[in-house]
RNA sequence: GGUCCCGUGGUGUAGCGGUUGAACAUGCGGCCCUGUCAAGGCCGAGAUCGCGGGUUCGAAUCCCGUCGGGGCCGCCA
């Protein structure tokens, strides 16, 4: 070993002991007869002492930042009046008897001394040196306590880790899967997997009654700042449960985490809301609302049956709805600053945006002439709109003015500061409907997955109203992100064909995409369910970061690129030769 | 596929039509300095302002295109 302690170990009991640490250079200081150096590991920093006159310490002076060096010496508590309360190891400093150069670095293309905004791109190429940065550091080892206290909480309740392949089968319904070629079987590909939901399944299938896994899930799809094409899930199932039992186990893993390692967070609620997914959005605009703060919707249509403002008729005539937030105390808001409202709005897919300011000479606003005094009143009765607020109106389709307005609602939440950064606001959602039409391509899709358990009681509605069947289907939701989603599977093989029957998949297609878990049903399938809270992103809430790529050691950047390795990159001929493929690029630029 | 924002020494920023021979901080190099901890002092090097084109007497600054990066919509069972 290079050394008997770690830089940060050290303390005032250790006064006197001859030690030997290896690390790098954090910072220097070179008052001429005497050099410090603070010496950092990943486990903290140390000061480190040496007169460089003296040749066997000589090296303190030449050593430049992320130089590593190992060091020998004595720990002696600091001269009086030199401590530095600000270090977890200021109590003392190493004597330095000999500094050895391990190895040189080139000044650094950004300082990891500092936690200074650097452009992400460089950051991403050198994410090694941007892991060497506290900040990133703290993210990893948060990660890992994080996935280790998974592990304990589940293997102490009976639950077994199993792991399932990832070159899998490709699947029709979901997200668009990454293929990978198979060289045995010219022509033929496998699919890796979005999530090990088919394979977990099988092991209830199996026996194996608390299944967890830590699993890598892959989706080819467009990036977000909350979504890699590559992420980490704690897929989980159990048989033999109800919805309760599932949403009870999680509850006590996450709340029990909460408690163990994150101190500095305070739980919203405990037991956590539970709401239905109709009243989720019909509240909140959302599947995944953040209850960290009010600011709620209002439906109006009974407020405006009568009104005479022609945009507000027509959309209740036509079916639409009327729905409002409120924005406390934005009634001063100038012309500009509604202007860009409205453009936000229509960006979201609203039509418009109508407003009125409750200002203190008056009821000002775009919607103040078309609004009767009386309506007004009922408005600020139903909502509890005060005088110095801003009411925001969108009047259109109810998907569309939900989704608006729940936008409007985030963006007053960052702009006016409403939520509170160390609060987690954990809740279930429950109760999703089974199935949305897909009016592009005029078919059924699931909500979920195909797999998921349509509740008993609606099953006569496949003949009759399939947007009426509702699902045991769950989200839990955190922060305004939905952070894990799960259901009681279907364990009945007529079910499952009924289900995929309705998605519109001809019997072939079942029995080749599918047939080996409608087989598998046939077997003694147990009743089941489970669900897949999200790594990544709960990590991103816990560490109070902006983006998923914060708590992922490599990730890709937007474009889906690897900007340190250069990935993808080009397969070579013969490799292509191989897999038997042949490249036709449509979009001009050949690979080189 | 669409849309918006950003791109100035190694890094982070300022400058946003002409006293700017592009400024400041930090980093880098040299010298001085025995108690600092974002050490300090002095000196120095370092950017043709992402790239290409245009407008103009004059462009880092305005316009168009392009490349790179980011946010959002679509997409994400």
């Amino acid at each position: 070993m290079y050394k008997t302690h770690s830089c940060g170990e050290l303390r005032s009991e250790h006064a006197g002991q001859m030690v030997e640490l290896a690390g790098w250079v954090h910072r220097q200081r070179d008052h001429g007869g005497v050099t410090f150096i603070d010496l950092r590991d990943r486990y903290g920093i140390v000061q480190v002492v040496a007169d460089p006159a003296r040749p066997e310490v000589g090296a303190i002076q030449e050593a430049r930042a992320e130089w590593v060096l190992k060091i020998a010496g004595i720990v002696r508590r600091r001269p009086a009046g030199a401590e530095n309360p600000n270090m977890a190891t200021g109590q003392i400093e190493i004597e330095a008897t000999s500094v050895q150069v391990l190895n040189q670095a080139r000044p650094l293309p950004f300082l990891v001394n500092k936690d200074e905004d650097t452009d992400e791109a460089l950051r991403l190429k050198y994410r090694y040196l941007d892991l060497r940065r506290e900040r990133m550091q703290n993210n990893m080892i948060l990660r890992h306590h994080v996935v280790k206290f998974i592990r304990d909480y589940l293997s102490e309740r009976g639950f077994l880790e199993i792991e399932t392949p990832m070159l899998f089968k490709t699947t029709p319904e979901g997200a668009r899967d990454y293929l990978v070629p198979s060289r045995l079987q010219p022509g033929m590909f496998y699919a890796l997997p979005q999530s090990p939901q088919q394979l977990k399944q099988l092991l209830m299938v199996s026996g194996f009654d608390r299944y967890f896994q830590i699993a890598r899930c892959l989706r080819d799809e467009d990036l977000r700042g909350d979504r890699q094409p590559e992420f980490t899930q704690l897929d989980l199932e159990m048989s033999f449960v109800e919805r309760d039992d599932v949403l009870q186990l999680v509850e006590g893993l996450f709340t029990k985490m909460v408690k163990d390692i994150l101190p500095q967070k305070r739980l919203l609620a405990s037991p956590w809301p539970c709401l239905t997914y109709a009243e989720a959005v019909e509240r909140y605009g959302s599947d995944k609302p953040d209850l960290r703060f009010g600011m709620e919707l209002y439906g109006l249509n009974e407020i405006f049956a009568h009104t005479d403002f022609m945009v507000f008729q027509n959309v209740i005539k036509s079916g639409g709805v009327i729905k409002c937030i409120v924005a406390p105390g934005c009634a001063e808001y100038t012309r500009k600053e509604v202007d860009d409202l409205t453009t936000f709005a229509r960006e979201q897919g609203a039509k418009g945006l109508a407003t009125l300011a409750l200002a203190a000479d008056g009821v000002k606003g775009t919607a103040q002439k078309f609004i009767k005094p009386e309506d007004v009143s009922a408005i600020q009765a139903r909502t509890g709109a005060k005088t110095g607020d801003l009411v925001l109106f969108i009047a259109d389709s109810k998907a569309v003015a939900n989704k608006t307005l729940s936008a409007l609602r985030l963006l007053f939440r960052d702009r006016l500061g409403l939520a509170d950064p160390d609060v987690l606001a954990f809740a279930w959602v429950v109760d999703f409907p089974m199935f949305e039409y897909n009016a592009e391509d005029q078919k059924w899709d699931a909500a979920h997955h195909p797999f998921t358990m349509p509740k008993m009681e609606d099953l006569p509605k496949f003949e009759t109203d399939p947007a009426q069947i509702l699902s045991d289907a769950y989200d839990m939701v955190l922060n305004g992100y939905e952070t894990a989603s799960g259901s009681i599977r279907i364990h009945r093989s007529d079910i499952q064909q009924k289900v995929f029957q309705l998605l519109g998949l001809k019997d072939e297609e079942i029995q080749s995409k599918f047939g080996h878990m409608i087989e598998a049903f046939q077997f003694g399938a147990p009743p089941h369910g489970g669900m897949a809270p999200g790594i990544d992103r709960l990590l991103m809430i816990f560490a109070g970061e902006p983006n998923i790529r914060e708590v992922i050691a490599f990730p890709k950047n937007q474009a889906g690129r690897d900007l340190m390795a250069d990935a993808p990159s080009p397969a070579s001929e013969r490799q292509l030769n191989e897999l038997q493929i042949k490249l036709d690029l449509k979009k001009a630029e050949e690979p080189k």
